[in-house]
DNA sequence: CGCGCGATTGAGTAATTTCAAATCTAGTGG
DNA sequence: CCACTAGATTTGAAATTACTCAATCGCGCG
C-alpha cells in the first residue's frame, strides 16, 4: 500500500479505495542501493518504475565512452527505458542509482490491464504522457537555443533540488556541455 | 468524413462506424495556403490539428530574431503548440505554412470529451503521446551525443520526405546548426 | 596521514558561428 | 525566349566558443 502512489495518481483523478486497491496490487516494490543498476544495456525492458524515495539517472554511453543523460527521476517521477519499453525490445541505455532508492514498478501486461480496466488510469497516463511531452520539448527548444550558461541557469531554477543532490559534472552530462565549461560557468554566477 | 483520420486512429484502436462517426463529428475542418499562420505567438491555443494534407513547421524566435524548429508536422501528423494548448496559456511560437495545408481540428473542451466518453480514444491518445514522448527522447539524445554532420546523417535517414519538401535553412534550424555549416556538411556527402 | 573523487584552472586546439560576398535557381513578366 | 528578381545556397575568412588534455586543488573518509 503506497500513499506516495496513490497521491500521485489523485493529483490528476481521485479513487475510491477499491479502485486504488486494485490498482495497487499490481505494482511491485523494488529496493536498490546507490551505485546499483535498475535497467543495463541489451536488456530487455518489462517494466516502467515510480519513484517512492532516491534519485535514479538514464544514461546513454556512446563508443568513445562518453556518457550523456536523458533523465533524472526523483521522488514521484516515472523512469524507464521507455523505448524499450513501450517496443518491447532492448535497452540502450543504463538507469543507475546516484542514492538508495525504494520503487515501485509495473509490467507492460499490467499496465495495459489496469488501463484497459480502469478508464481513470488510462486518463491518468494519457495525461501524464501529455505533460512529459510538453516537458521534453522545453528541453529540446533549451538545446537548440541557448548557450551554456543560460542552459545553466534555466536548470538552476527549474530544479533546484537536483543541483544539491546531483554531482556537477552529471549536470554537465545532462546539459549537453563538458564539466569544464560547466565549473568555469558556474564561477561566473 | 475524413477517411486519413479514421485510418490514422484504427492504426491503433479498431472503430464501428458509429463510433468514428461520434468522434469525427468533434472535428472541424480548416484549410490555409502555404506562408499562412496557423498560430500565432501571443495568441491561446484552443485546438490540437490532424494534417490531412500539406506541410507545416512549429517555431520559436529568440529575442535576436533567431528562428527555431520546435517541429515539423506532414501528413498524418498532429501539431500545436501543446504547452500552450494543454496549460490554457498564450503560444510562445509561431505555427506557419510550408505547404498549402487541409487540418482537422479540435478544442480542448471536445478532446477531452471524447476521450472521458470513449475510452478507445482515451488509450488512443495514451499511446500516440508515449510514442511521441520516446521520438522526442530521440531527438534530445541526438543533440547531446553527436555532431552536426551525424545529426543531419540521421535526419537524411529518418526523414527522407522532409528533405525533399523543406529547404535546407530550415533543416538547419531544426537540427540546431546554422545554414552554413548544413551547406558545408551536405556537399561532403 | 594519505587516498580517491569531484571540482577547478590553464593552455592549446578544434569546431562552429558570424559576416560578407558570390553564385545558383525558380518563377514572373515583357 | 530572355531578362529580371527574390530567395536559397554556397564559399571564404576571421572570430568566437567550447572542447580536450593535463595538472592542481580541496575535501571527506578510512
Amino acid at each position: 500500500m503506497s500513499a506516495e502512489l496513490r497521491k500521485h495518481i489523485e493529483e490528476i483523478v481521485p479513487l475510491t479505495d477499491q479502485e486504488f486497491d486494485f490498482i495497487n496490487n499490481h505494482f511491485k516494490t523494488k529496493s536498490l542501493k546507490k551505485h546499483q543498476y535498475l535497467i543495463q544495456e541489451d536488456e530487455f525492458v518489462k517494466n516502467i518504475y515510480f519513484v517512492v524515495k532516491g534519485l535514479l539517472k538514464a544514461t546513454y554511453t556512446d563508443i568513445n565512452g562518453k556518457e550523456y543523460i536523458i533523465q533524472f527521476a526523483m521522488e514521484n517521477w516515472w523512469i524507464s527505458d521507455f523505448q524499450a519499453f513501450y517496443n518491447e525490445t532492448k535497452s540502450i541505455t543504463n538507469i543507475t542509482c546516484l542514492e538508495n532508492v525504494e520503487l515501485l514498478y509495473i509490467s507492460k501486461a499490467h499496465l495495459d490491464k489496469i488501463c484497459s480496466e480502469s478508464h481513470k488510469m488510462e486518463h491518468f497516463f494519457r495525461v501524464k504522457n501529455s505533460s512529459g511531452y510538453v516537458a521534453l520539448q522545453q528541453r529540446i527548444l533549451s538545446l537548440l537555443s541557448t548557450h551554456p550558461k543560460e542552459r545553466f541557469e534555466q536548470f538552476t531554477h527549474q530544479y533546484p533540488q537536483l543541483l544539491q543532490r546531483v554531482s556537477k559534472t552529471i549536470i554537465a552530462a545532462y546539459l549537453g556541455i563538458s564539466r569544464e565549461t560547466l565549473s568555469r560557468l558556474s564561477s561566473k554566477l
